[in-house]
DNA sequence: AACAATAAAGATAATAATTATTGATTTGTT
DNA sequence: AACAAATCAATAATTATTATCTTTATTGTT
């Protein structure tokens, strides 16, 4: 039987997004990977970033100077994007939060499906 | 005197941006000018764009389909994307909601300036 | 283990949105 | 009117991402 996830190199991709909290580009996963993979191309990141996410096994989580971050952290929490360095940082926020959040009534809308809240500012590495 | 937003163009993009609520793209402003500025070029919606939203003026709400959408109502409210058609539609919260957020404590965060609270969903038009 | 079928990969070209450059034009001030 | 600064159009350049196409790797079966 095949499985849906056999290739080497796309478990490299997945495996290095479960192990890191940096919610990385398609290009910073090349770079770190292709010391380890030295044929690895960019192509093939992008390739395997939107197939593990049309799997569902890694999320989008936000846009960042018009780059695409990834996360393989799919239960929900929001994000915090550092404005100067672009960081990306996990916010884990208390169950209430979401709830307040969901009953929200949306005119125009049919059906809301999930939602992403996104907070920005200074890091703590950028003082 | 010179006026912040003295240039013609500069204006008509700015009350365009005001008397809508597509949230639009820079190339959705630049069709629906040109009829009227028919020597207006894209390069300068882009360029109006970025500098309106550095005075304040306007922001930008979301990137869909990586294309960025654009907001004259700068009072805090959120949006409502439509994964089917790309429509952005206004969603006001209750007071309360900023302040709940807003309360949240972010680890490795110094300074939040402030969030985004983004929708995603099939619109009434798309059934 | 060998083989054929299929999936995945590398290399490269193509898109698409945005930004930068440059030289001409408009605007406000003297 | 003349001058300087701001703005613009046109165009080229960037940058992230996607598509194409040929080759290589992987798998299930014999």
């Amino acid at each position: 039987m095949r499985t849906q996830n056999y290739s080497k190199k796309r478990q490299a991709i997945y495996e290095l997004l479960l192990s890191t909290k940096e919610h990385p580009t398609a290009e910073w996963i090349y770079n770190t990977l292709k010391d380890e993979y030295a044929d690895l191309s960019l192509g093939t990141v992008y390739r395997n970033l939107k197939l593990l996410e049309k799997n569902g096994m890694i999320k989008s989580v936000a846009v960042v100077n018009g780059c695409e971050r990834y996360d393989a952290l799919t239960s929900p929490h929001s994000h915090f994007v550092c404005t100067k360095c672009s960081r990306v940082i996990d916010v884990f926020y208390r169950d209430e939060v979401p709830d307040f959040i969901r009953n929200m009534h949306i005119d125009g809308a049919d059906r809301v499906d999930y939602f992403s809240l996104i907070y920005y500012g200074t890091c703590n590495n950028c003082e």
